[in-house]
DNA sequence: CGAAACATTGAGCCGCGTCAAAACGTGTGG
DNA sequence: CCACACGTTTTGACGCGGCTCAATGTTTCG
């Protein structure tokens, strides 16, 4: 669990103490926008999508959270955005009040999440870069690439990659529709780039081309 | 300036010790994407630009900071964006060493930089909304409501709103086209909502209006 | 086996980008 | 003070790319 990664013993048992398990059923919903800020959460198994809505619908995924990563870190005192699991989910939940106790008597653990928010800080600027200034294909190569990095980072399968999200999910990340989702994987795939076993399963079979056409912006 | 508002009369001595002044002149580049990060800064007069390129050219602005906003707050060890100044500048510059130093010996000079992270992740994860599902004439407006209450925060001026950068700098964050951008202001002003006196100064009439375009998500 | 959900493919249209020209504002020099 | 030139913004005309609407294909589950 990545929370802990630079904790001591003693601390980790510390944080075992405030710390309950949880698991969500695919789809369910963890938190929502604008609910106060109670827990946060690290991940253990499975894959969240974090997303804002406006009113008439209109949904934006603002990222996918992976085994380690943390909930809450932009978050002051409610929720900024929904939190809902894609497949089956498993999770720590931390109540605030204690985790924040926690931190002031071990710096080290205060340190690794900030560290945590910076690191989430640049990837809302890489994303912000894909979002306004690629073209369908060369945001879905630069978010295969850069799910695959961070897969490999979270020690997961980088490259036959696993794409648990919906086509629908990978299009409101992206600022897309699922239809040119749908017609950038097969341009990809027609141009030898990828290959595709299964619609959630990429195999990323010229990484260097790939790269090229996303920008090689993948921080 | 608003690193420090925090911090009481001994510790705001020693930060001033270890700052130093320094001006820019209009678009002078201050740090570029991928220098070492020695430095961090504080804004205290003018605007400043924070952009991302790639290979081909194209742009994309992450952010404006203003008087008061901190520069460095995503980093590790090298810089991940491009800052230049907008109008004339003037900042207060800290060797990353001595600031370390001087956050591990005052937690609330942490803790203050660390709330603008966060802070700047929030903004990072509503401009991804913006960029990624809102059409051009919403981009717009979202984006003098955004500025104007920042203004307001800021202590500038929030209703006649000053414009200080380029339609071009404005469509590089928007993602958008100058034409377009042009094309938008246009709109908001033939429809009664704004007032343009010049093209660096708008004037928000009818605020409820632009907000419904915008999609109120503007926090 | 049928139904439902999801993904892919197709056809047509509209909006934004592209290219081009005009208007505006500013500063410089005659 | 005017004339001119330059940069920026605005407006115009047009084409293309991505969205919309619709149909087909595929997989999963009851």
């Amino acid at each position: 669990m990545a929370v802990c990664a630079a904790l001591a013993d003693e601390e980790l048992s510390e944080l075992d103490k405030i710390m309950t398990s949880r698991h969500l059923a695919p789809n369910e919903m963890l938190v929502s926008e604008g609910d106060p800020l109670h827990r946060t959460y690290s991940l253990t198994a499975g894959m969240l999508r974090l997303s804002i809505a406006l009113p008439d619908g209109r949904r934006q995924i603002t990222g996918f959270l992976l085994p380690g990563d943390y909930l809450g870190l932009a978050d002051e005192d409610v929720h900024s955005s929904t939190a809902e699991a894609i497949g089956s989910v498993q999770l720590c939940s931390f109540s605030t009040r204690e985790m924040h106790a926690l931190m002031e008597r071990y710096p080290k653990l205060k340190d690794r999440l900030h560290s945590f928010t910076r690191s989430a800080l640049r990837q809302a600027r890489d994303n912000q870069m894909i979002l306004g200034r690629l073209a369908p294909v060369e945001k879905l190569a630069s978010f295969l690439l850069a799910l695959s990095a961070r897969a490999a980072e979270h020690k997961l399968s980088a490259n036959p990659l696993s794409l648990p999200m919906s086509r629908t999910d990978i299009a409101d990340y992206l600022g897309l529709t699922i239809e040119t989702v749908s017609r950038s994987f097969t341009k990809l795939r027609n141009t030898g780039m990828i290959r595709l076993p299964d619609p959630q399963t990429v195999e990323l079979i010229d990484m260097s081309a790939l790269e090229a056409v996303a920008g090689i912006n993948v921080h």
